[in-house]
DNA sequence: ACCTGAACACCGTTCAAGT
DNA sequence: ACCTGAACACCGTTCAAGT
């Protein structure tokens, strides 16, 4: 039933991630996990690189699945967003803050998961760039607990969400759905 | 003329960091830096979670001097942040992805980087929160790359920016510069 | 196909000792 | 006050070899 060693490799790895944090994800550790020793993981994957980069795509497409199904306004997308960042902290700061290898990832999945904030926008690629960013960055910074122990960051959503609800009133579907990264 | 050995210690952690990024920043390549063994740092520094702490004070320090300089509209302070990051990227990826040590840190310099977005918002704490998230959140993304090759950013800050500027339209000094941290 | 043992070139940090 | 040498417990990765 097992699919292939190397997917077990990810599963164990995206465990320890969890668990333990992203300082405990390593190749030694790793083996353990997997009964194993280190140098035998070689034989199924190519390095701790391509080990980080198949976790970042998992993110993507979860992430995406997740804002997919998060109907309509910006407001619920924008919840969403927050929601499974909170939920999977050390997946997500593994996912956002290394550069995407586009080689290797599934055609599609970056575009099925730009797609909820285009269609929020109404096809309009530079709004959703600037919503992207607003929902990176205050994930970002409550991850890094860069905001002080007291601040009401429901309120500072809050703002964000209206300011931009203002500006990009959604256009009843003047755009359909083209599958494109942002 | 020389300071003291810390602050030395200091400045070849952050010569390092610009020229060989992070990945260099190592407490043997430092005491290479310094003609010196590396156990000999230990008697300067604490550790190397002390020094990453000083640079991350650093960039608090520098980042603030150049957004209290940039007058005024909200488009100049953007566009001095998102400057300032793209300068440093090592530096600023430091500062932004790591909790901030409040313990050590020379106290107003939070308060004194957070004062140019209170003074754009008219006081408003969760407008300038929600604005620092929207400015770290398209810097951070940028610097990893995330955005496709051809996407046109300027587009996605101007975007961003007038949403805001539409939102919190400048009080005329309603609130007289708080010293508060964001 | 899957795994092991030994090895290489690295890490951060401690500690006793030297000037 | 400032520095060194040896050591400890780690890293990622390679490679020849075994089943």
């Amino acid at each position: 039933m097992k699919a292939n060693r190397r997917g077990e490799v990810v599963d164990a790895a995206e465990r320890i991630l969890e668990r333990e944090g992203s300082g405990a994800v390593t190749m030694r550790r790793l083996a353990e996990e997997l009964r194993i020793q280190a140098p035998s993981l070689y034989k199924h994957i190519a390095g701790k690189t391509e080990i980080e980069a198949a976790l970042q795509q998992r993110a993507l497409e979860r992430l995406g699945a997740v804002l997919a199904g998060a109907s309509g306004d910006l407001a619920t997308l924008a919840a969403a967003y927050r929601r499974w960042a909170l939920e999977h902290p050390r997946l997500y700061e593994l996912s956002a803050r290394h550069s995407l290898d586009r080689r290797g990832l599934a055609p599609g999945v970056e575009a099925a998961a730009a797609e909820p904030l285009l269609k929020v926008t109404g096809g309009n690629i530079a709004a959703a760039r600037a919503i992207w960013g607003l929902a990176h960055g205050l994930v970002d910074l409550e991850l890094a607990n860069r905001f002080p122990p007291d601040a009401d960051l429901d309120a500072a959503w809050a703002h964000a969400i209206r300011a931009f609800a203002i500006y990009c009133t959604p256009q009843p579907e003047s755009d359909p759905a083209q599958a494109r990264a942002l």
